[in-house]
DNA sequence: GATGAATGAGGCTTCATTCAT
DNA sequence: AATGAATGAAGCCTCATTCAT
């Protein structure tokens, strides 16, 4: 019978790929370089993902992703905005302390206009930012004036600039 | 007779890479592609840089400088951390207004840990950033255990940010 | 037990094979493309070819082999030449019409030379081709000054040629 | 100043590119076994060609140019179908000896259907094939019933068969 | 000094072939 | 025996860099 994916080899080529993004760059990471990181022959690669750009930015949509579901689940657990910030955050450090490639992973990305994130992963955010916002006006905790981007960056981007600058 | 170097030609080199970076990212700003846009034949641009790393590395480091002269202008006249918030804020605007791939060139690559600047150039802001932390506990404006990072984070990272996710 | 081949599984790789030649070239013809229409695994194929090229080069040793022996009975009834061009191109037309690939991959490979038959196969024709030109000179079909490679021309490639200009 | 294209480079590059394909096929004749063979460094070819299949493409259209331009002259002498039969089989014959493997070439790229002709040099073929036709029906060289094809492959592909045959 | 033609290392991707299951 | 997951050599192409003019 036909040999079974090995789910091990798929996670090392994410490690090994985030790693040598954050290291070189979307380009200085060359496939060679990620197959031999990860102890996979190069055409492995090219099972699951057409091309490179392809695994690139499923990449970034699971990263993303898992922090919307983190979120997700704290809003749904109906704390107060302050505490979210306080998970997010804690969350962030955890992140950074375990897989440190993947804040700056993330960081890096988000801040390069040319790798977006999907329209579905998009649609997601900004509810969430408006879930948020709405918590935070509801109690006060966030002042009338300020809108998503606002929430976003100071809930998400200064934690990881602050946990960026200091790995 | 001494060398006479076009300053207009450099010039056209500066905004044509910062524009290629910001638009195509390190690598998909060609050399071919910046000398074409800066009306400037490939060869010329190797008479400055002994390569693409050095030019892109030394747009950086002029960059941050300019900012940092800016900074150091407004600390000389000791007005209050509030003022310098405000003022710099106005002038990240203004150069976002003005010049917005500049805005978005330092913002990317200050994310991406690879270009690092001259350790003149990180003396340089640290002691900048000491000199605003300094100014502003003594008159109880920045609270006593902040440090240099969140002085950096808060006053240059988050407006550029913010700009740059409106960009 | 004897080993039981699957005659059926390898007709189709014949087919298989054969259309994606002639639709895509050597080349073009991927084994896993070839494997993928004739319905069977990849390594079921190396079970009884070494290579890609030996499958390719004994599918065109069998098509011509084919020709061969329906020439080889004509010849044995001691038709004369006319007749036996008569039949030859009706042959050919009956080819193209319930096989039309078949006639297009005979052709194409003909006319390259690289792709050469079996020193079996080509005495065979010489043979085929020397009986021919000798009934047609007996009974004055066939001038005296022309050779084996007329009759072949003029015979075998002529008739492909106009076939395959129309299909 | 800038150097000067050389056109001999260009032409070794059609010769060892027409001299590959004919020996190992379209595929077989990778570009770094043409620029390898033409004594040129790879990136060289991609100065006149956007890829491999646009240089192929070229060199048969210009080959099939030459033939056509030929018969062309032929046909302005109005002399009879019959002369340029022999003139036509001597240029033939004359190609074979001087040029190989520009023969061969012709004779493949056209028995192979992927590679087709562009509109204009096609719509040439016909109108040239259709003036032979005419001036052969004119005298009753060419008898009523026969069309382009007929004419196209008795006088180019029958001569050119014959010429692969033994060379 | 300036130019841009020429080079070739190195990147992405494909696919013939192997071999564990 | 049959399968198809896995491999990696080899192909196409790009582009940083050099250097003759």
């Amino acid at each position: 019978m036909a040999r079974v994916i090995d789910e091990n080899k798929l996670t090392r080529i994410y490690e090994a790929a985030i790693y040598q993004v954050v290291e070189e760059g979307y380009c200085g990471a060359s496939i060679s370089s990620i197959a031999r990181k990860a102890d996979v022959a190069v055409g492995y690669l090219y099972r699951f993902y057409p091309g490179k750009r392809e695994l690139i930015n499923h990449l970034l949509d699971i990263s993303i992703n898992e922090i919307a579901n983190e979120l997700e689940l704290m809003l749904n657990r109906i704390i107060s905005v302050n505490e979210i910030v306080v998970l997010l955050v804690d969350y962030f450090f955890d992140m950074a302390k375990h897989r440190p490639h993947h804040v700056k992973f993330i960081y890096q990305m988000l801040s390069q206009s040319r790798f977006s994130l999907s329209e579905e992963r998009r649609n997601n955010i900004r509810e969430l930012s408006r879930r948020v916002l709405q918590l935070g006006q509801l109690n006060g905790a966030i002042g009338r004036d300020y809108g998503y981007d606002e929430v976003f960056i100071l809930m998400v981007m200064v934690p990881m600039e602050y946990i960026n600058l200091n790995l």
